[in-house]
DNA sequence: CTTTTTGAATGGTTAAACCATTATTATGGT
DNA sequence: ACCATAATAATGGTTTAACCATTCAAAAAG
């Protein structure tokens, strides 16, 4: 953990005083005059800089934390820590607009169907051999758990082959969809309690013949099954879903 | 605009006190006890119900503003009030990924190109006549402001055009996605000064064929031309960017 | 009736103090 | 010398009470 980090804050003067300490400490850490890791002065410390009362500094550092730019922890030693932005706020936001109504379940599998789909072919086209050997150790993996009748760890491996294939596509942003997709869709997931062995063969069978027309460099069709592949789950889900009412 | 709203706060405990008003008050809006357009009460009155400080309760306060579920007005009359979860939260939160250096201009152009591509294949199977109708008057009016050189005219209809495919493809997500890659991506295509009467043949060309598709009901044709049609713009944006250095 | 003035309601800010949590340091027993 | 415990200090969390700044509406002036 790096120590205190000089960063030539200026005083303030516009309308809403902590936005201007918000934009200031945030431009520090856009530009890199902040890395992730430095911490950031004690807040009476921090105050004097910027000429401001600790409760207007307080505001400023609850909307640098909400944004994930910084971590605050207590006690000695704590204090504000410059973060790496990662996903939690896209997930955060997205779950926020699903349970508003803005968004439907429904609307969230199409899109995951969508992106999943657009990262097998994207993944087709860059894999290099090494890459399919991962993928190829995997499914391999997954296709001893279904002659086991292993649940979970077929899912965990599932999930492995959707990760690595992410990987293996090279756009951080389809990973990113990606991942908060499935945050936030998981929970209508988990209601497959009745995940049986014919569904795991089903599902076993789309790994083995997307990783197949990834070998043979056809993109269009590992789009096409992985497509299909997560269809095959949201509609199990609406399914469920519309049994519920 | 409607009035205070009563929703049976509680008194807190938790750790961070600020944290469990945020979470009371979310919940309140996310179960539609406060809907959007209800104003909260006035700060002092909120202090009381919650029996904590001000200054407290206005840290709850600029979390929430910062979530984009509330929006705060000086003055009489002024104060928080409930919002329709908008994209505002996920454009600057993808904004802030590609300013740290989390995201690449160039991972957001191919995510573009994908999601373009699949709201022209969703639109081309969920158009109905009138919907084909709009896009055909929206191009035939492309084509009147190409013979016209009217560039910014045409960059305009454009726009509209992929934003009535967003709506006929009918997934939310979509749209949002569409919209938030969009605007981050924006000020690397506004570098096009030079878009000249032939970039603009070329893309009037591309709305033509992709409305032709829809009415051919050829989703993957539709979706091809899209796709490339938001390759071209990525392939000048990157050429520039390359020139730069 | 229109314009101007005034006042009240509301968010924005300050100040100084105290509380709660945590890591370090000092202490004391073995 | 070593380990467990207690004291200490650094840091974020919270409270209180006051004052400032902005806005809208009502009252006053013309």
């Amino acid at each position: 953990m790096a120590l205190k980090v000089k960063a030539d804050f200026q005083k303030v003067k516009k309308n809403r005083i902590f936005q201007d300490v918000v934009d200031q400490i945030q431009e520090a850490i856009l530009n890199r005059t902040l890395r992730p890791g430095d911490m950031l002065p004690p807040e009476r410390e921090l105050r004097e800089t910027f000429n401001i009362s600790r409760g207007t500094l307080r505001e400023s550092l609850r909307v640098l934390e909400q944004k994930g730019l910084i971590e605050i922890r207590l006690g000695t030693g704590g204090g504000a820590m410059v973060k790496n932005a990662g996903t939690e706020q896209l997930t955060e936001t997205l779950g926020l607009m699903i349970r508003s109504g803005t968004l439907s379940v429904q609307d969230i599998g199409e899109f995951r169907q969508g992106i999943e789909g657009q990262i097998a072919r994207l993944a087709t086209r860059r894999a290099t051999p090494e890459d399919i050997a991962i993928l190829e150790d995997l499914v391999e993996n997954a296709r001893v758990k279904t002659s086991q009748g292993a649940v979970e760890a077929f899912l965990d491996i599932d999930q492995a082959v959707h990760k690595e294939m992410g990987r293996i596509a090279g756009n951080a942003l389809y990973q990113y969809a990606a991942q908060v997709v499935h945050d936030n869709i998981r929970k209508y997931y988990d209601n497959f309690l009745d995940f049986t062995q014919k569904r795991m063969e089903e599902n076993l069978l789309d790994l083995q013949r997307i990783v197949k027309a990834m070998q043979d460099q056809q993109p269009r069709e590992a789009a096409r099954i992985a497509e299909q592949h997560v269809s095959r789950f949201n509609e199990r889900m609406l399914k469920k879903e519309s049994l519920g009412h």
